[in-house]
DNA sequence: GTTGACAGGTTGTTATGACATGCTAATGTC
DNA sequence: GACATTAGCATGTCATAACAACCTGTCAAC
């Protein structure tokens, strides 16, 4: 008497999610869950995708090409698709820090250093990232430390324009995942990332907060952050301590 | 008498490039030369673009797919295609230097330092890069010092997996650019990296090689390329001089 | 003047169909 | 046994079609 303990997910057509986003949603779960000898073997055709949840082939192409896009899996003409090995870990500086951390198993956390509203955007950064918008706008400024398991690991200066954020107050980022918040309330979320990164020595307020020593090498990030219609989400300036790796995942060239 | 100077390109239909790469490579055209001003606008619609071009819908939205993989253009439902604004400038450690730093309006130019043949890779590199597959197999070290302007700005390791290469030669590095060298005869481009960047202090021999003082602040950059059938191109160690900025535009987050 | 309904245009989703192109493994021939 | 051919299957390209969802400007009603 056996069982196929996997139950195969369907695709529910009465939802507002669209089927092929449905596909790859739960073919990325599957391919997560792969080992490295797994991951060598193709990936069902689309052909069999296509019959086993009764979608035309171009949706499960769709779904295929989304997952293209994230880098998850390539697809080879006459042999099939396949998913990609994944080639670097760590802590990338550029999704939500929150969340990041805490799929590496460790424990995330921030200490807000100061809250305030200005009237436009610091020199410095108008002079890195080529701001031509919105430069003389007002902006909710925001300084935080941030620290995984205790450690202090870097100084955070976020500057969010408050024409995409009405009624965005102080008080809401004492708690949580400034990300989960904005998305929640104002339904935007990051979609692309620019950022200059350099090396430069630790200023002695820095390296208080950092806890190390008085130009000791730091890593230096500008970069600013859009959703996926171009409108700008946030410009940070992230300061790193040494030892810290940022990661630059699945990066396309060309 | 007016006469439309905009000679429309025209989609060749016997050539073996398919037809939305013709049509992305149009638009990329027309968009590369947009003012800031101009970015504001839409695109011509799909409607719009599948009869002047003489093609279907769903060739058309191919073509901006395309492009809105790229990130050069957004779709908004019911408003349109739009360009995106370009946000950061300054040079990749991703790309090509060679071109990268030619089209910044630079002059790059290259030493080779040394080149051998490794049985395997070093221990930091695997550290850092978590190899899997061919940790042990033959590659081709190769170490070179980039400069813009004849001002050096990088050491550079690079290995690259003689399987993948074979009958590759410690003389095809002498000049122009790797990575076109690699396209004619392999017929191998490079479709992603992943990375790792940290801050670090000159060594006396890199610092003697950069010209700038031991223990100056340096970044260095680890990344593993590969192609779009996520075959190990090549891996990278690039310390990058003070003053430096590494470029990372166009990242795609979530 | 403000509001509301609506028309028209835009992208989003999905289906069916056809043929081209490339790879692999089985088959057949020598 | 070695090698060329081929059938079958995989993805790639492109067309037509229909409807859904969404946005904007117009115009009428209040």
């Amino acid at each position: 008497m056996t069982t196929d303990t996997r139950e195969r997910q369907a695709i529910r057509r009465s939802s507002n999610v669209p089927a092929y986003n449905q596909l790859a949603e739960i073919l990325e779960q599957q391919i997560a869950a792969l080992t490295d000898e797994e991951r060598t073997r193709a990936l069902p055709s689309e052909g069999d995708l296509s019959r086993q949840y009764g979608l035309s082939r171009i949706t499960v192409r769709q779904a295929l090409k989304t997952l293209e896009a994230k880098g998850l899996v390539y697809s080879a003409q006459g042999r099939g698709s396949f998913p990609t090995m994944p080639r670097v870990k760590g802590i990338s500086g550029f999704h939500s820090f929150t969340s990041e951390v805490r799929r590496n198993g460790q424990e995330p956390s921030t200490r807000i250093l100061a809250t305030t509203e200005v009237d436009g955007l610091p020199k410095s950064v108008t002079e890195k990232l080529s701001v031509t918008e919105d430069e003389n706008s007002p902006q909710v400024h925001l300084r935080r430390l941030r620290l995984i398991d205790g450690v202090p690991i870097a100084v955070e200066d976020a500057w969010l324009p408050k024409a995409l954020f009405p009624d965005l107050a102080p008080a809401d980022f004492n708690d949580g995942s400034l990300y989960a918040l904005l998305a929640d309330r104002w339904g935007l979320e990051p979609a692309w990332t620019d950022a200059l990164i350099e090396p430069d020595r630790a200023s002695p307020e820095v390296s208080k907060l950092l806890n190390i020593e008085t130009d000791d090498p730091v890593l230096v990030a500008w970069r600013v952050t859009v959703t996926a219609e171009d409108k700008v989400f946030e410009r940070v300036r992230s300061i790193y301590r040494p030892g810290f790796s940022l990661r630059v995942a699945r990066y396309r060239l060309g």
